[in-house]
DNA sequence: TTGATAGGCAAGTCGGTACTTGCCTATTGT
DNA sequence: ACAATAGGCAAGTACCGACTTGCCTATCAA
């Protein structure tokens, strides 16, 4: 639904983490921990990015597909569209 | 900034309360207290709804001007576009 | 088979925030 | 002038969610 979509968007970390898979897509647990903590210097627990990452994959925002002992995380963009057309008027105005 | 328009979003009254601006605009705090309560059936005191606004002004979806002892509300839709597209690919496929 | 890697589960802590309550200010009408 | 209407300020409560900690399972390499 989009309460859950909205809800995972919320937070800054699950944005930053949603910015990692749209520059690399299928990224494991591990990757996206030490690219957030690299690139970013968020110092966050593993279980933390995990829950965060349930978070995201029960909104519909990321896929997952697992193989052997990985599992790779999806980007996935169709319900950001959905949710905000919501508020833009019936005369979407186009970008000139 | 990105930030306040996503934690803005994140609360369900704050999105009903965009969803009355969108489909009138430039209502007062009573009128869209009165409107949350009949139409959906939300029971919050004045202060709350007031606040939320307050939120939705501070985070750019919500402009307000005065007018004598009337305050009223008008839907701002920018802010919605822009944070959006910060996810979707560079081949923004359009709908055939 | 054993150790190392990749990930999962569950309980507990802590801070932010949505909401209330009470009182105050300003504009309008009679 | 006075009451009523429209809104603002501030402190307090209570709950949700982000994060940690500790332990457990599964797959792969040697």
């Amino acid at each position: 639904m989009a309460e859950d979509v909205f809800k995972a968007l919320a937070d800054p970390t699950r944005r930053r983490i949603l910015d990692e898979l749209v520059e690399r897509d299928g990224q494991t647990l591990f990757e996206i921990c030490t690219r957030l903590v690299t690139k970013h210097g968020l110092g966050l627990s593993r279980q933390a990015i995990s829950q965060h990452l349930a978070v995201l994959e029960s909104a519909g925002l990321v896929r997952t597909r697992r193989q052997g002992r990985y599992k790779f995380h999806d980007l996935t963009t169709e319900p950001l569209e959905r949710i905000v057309t919501r508020w833009l008027k019936p005369d979407t105005p186009e970008a000139p």
